[in-house]
DNA sequence: CCTTGCCGAGTTGTATGCAACTTAGGCTCG
DNA sequence: CGAGCCTAAGTTGCATACAACTCGGCAAGG
């Protein structure tokens, strides 16, 4: 990561990710390399790579601005995701190892025992899954897919489904996790595919009942338990 | 495509696709610079447009060459293509228009006629075949999977399954192929994928057993008639 | 008052100079 | 004779100047 392109690059998809550049809002080339310290080059391959993977677009001599999502955009994504991450665990199924095995099992159950307190550490559980998820990704070894697979996924995360999970949706999404590694210890395609789009089907039930509150009215459950069911960042 | 990004883009793409540049062939700035009439900077956007496409490795200071795709990696990339377009297929089923259908019945037509005909034109084929994936694809409406499906598509091509097809294979791509328009008038979702996923399945074959016959020798079947699976240009 | 054309500020697209890095080859030293 | 350093050529990464384009607003004419 010495190169500046790199820098702006990780520092404009963080703030879209983490929502401080807003849907719709102008990236002026000119703009960025004043704000983070570097010239317009670097900047101009940023944005060519962010529009790339669809976080931000652009059209010829009028510039680039943040992706903003409709619920339309979202359903589609939400579709799509789960075909990818379904095909992902069936590829997985038939090609774990022993290791892959244990290291899932050990993830399901850090997760689990983090669902159990009363109040889990959010960053933990984000990491755990995504590692979860990254290791059937790199299980299910193609690398042509597990591109196109975080370029989807990395879309979700603009609305973070951060403190959006009850109690139940924290459960369901736990006997996913633990469900799939039994799957993968049966080397059983089909019964992966179908526990990983359940699981993707839930993550998007809940994205879509909790989309009409905006923020700061997380439905009608107590803020205790959550679980985010995204994948934050690669490796 | 007013800007010679663009211009540079497409000449390098179309290069990359009908194999005159090689797989692992290096790609320097100045090279392509001088050689297609601009400066650095536009072939260093196409350049990075390829990589973010998959059809270029890059690495830091190391410069550009043409991936070269293994075996394993056409395997992958045909089962990720078979799920995303059998994807496209089912979200179709339930979205097409009646001028979607009459049109795909027309391309199927002529797709039959052609492949009736003892020399058929092969350009007028392609043509046809990916205006009928296109048609497919706009009708899913989703722009994601549509960007995807561009990504993923593109690759087969650098090896164009031009004078592959055996009569009996062109045969059962235009049974494919009418039988897609039934589902979809049937807007059975289920049947369209069944058929989609056979649809690619065939063609994957095609490729796998005809692979060991680089060029010139056409597999053992007389080189009169083909038909390409494969979708040339998005528009 | 509305339309139309023009102008200018601002932004993107391109060219090019310079710095940093990679790599291959020869040279020195063990 | 071989291993390792060092240099130099070549290439990529970055910065910046300049050209081309977009779009808002204003003014003149209908």
């Amino acid at each position: 990561m010495d190169r500046a392109a790199d820098r702006v690059y990780e520092a404009l998809r963080a703030g879209i990710l983490d929502g401080s550049r807003r849907g719709g809002s102008r990236l002026t080339e000119t703009g960025l390399a004043e704000e983070l310290n570097a010239s317009r080059t670097p900047v101009r391959e940023a944005l060519r790579r962010l529009a790339a993977e669809g976080l931000v677009d652009t059209a010829p001599h009028k510039g680039a601005r943040v992706t903003d999502w409709t619920p339309h955009d979202l359903e589609e994504l939400y579709d799509l995701r789960s075909e990818l991450e379904a095909h992902a665990a069936e590829r997985a199924a038939t090609r774990v190892g022993e290791e892959d095995l244990v290291r899932l099992a050990g993830l399901a159950d850090q997760l689990e025992q983090q669902a159990r307190r009363a109040q889990p550490d959010l960053e933990a559980v984000a990491r755990i899954n995504a590692d979860f998820h990254d290791c059937i990704q790199a299980a299910a070894s193609s690398r042509r897919l597990a591109a196109v697979l975080r370029s989807v996924v990395r879309v979700p995360l603009v609305l973070s489904t951060y403190h959006r999970y009850s109690p139940e949706d924290l459960r369901r999404s736990c006997a996913h996790h633990r469900e799939l590694v039994q799957a993968f210890r049966a080397k059983d395609g089909r019964w992966a595919r179908a526990v990983m789009t359940a699981h993707i089907a839930a993550a998007k039930d809940v994205l879509m009942r909790t989309r009409e509150h905006p923020a700061g009215q997380p439905a009608e459950h107590p803020p205790t338990h959550f679980v985010p069911d995204s994948i934050p960042e690669p490796r």
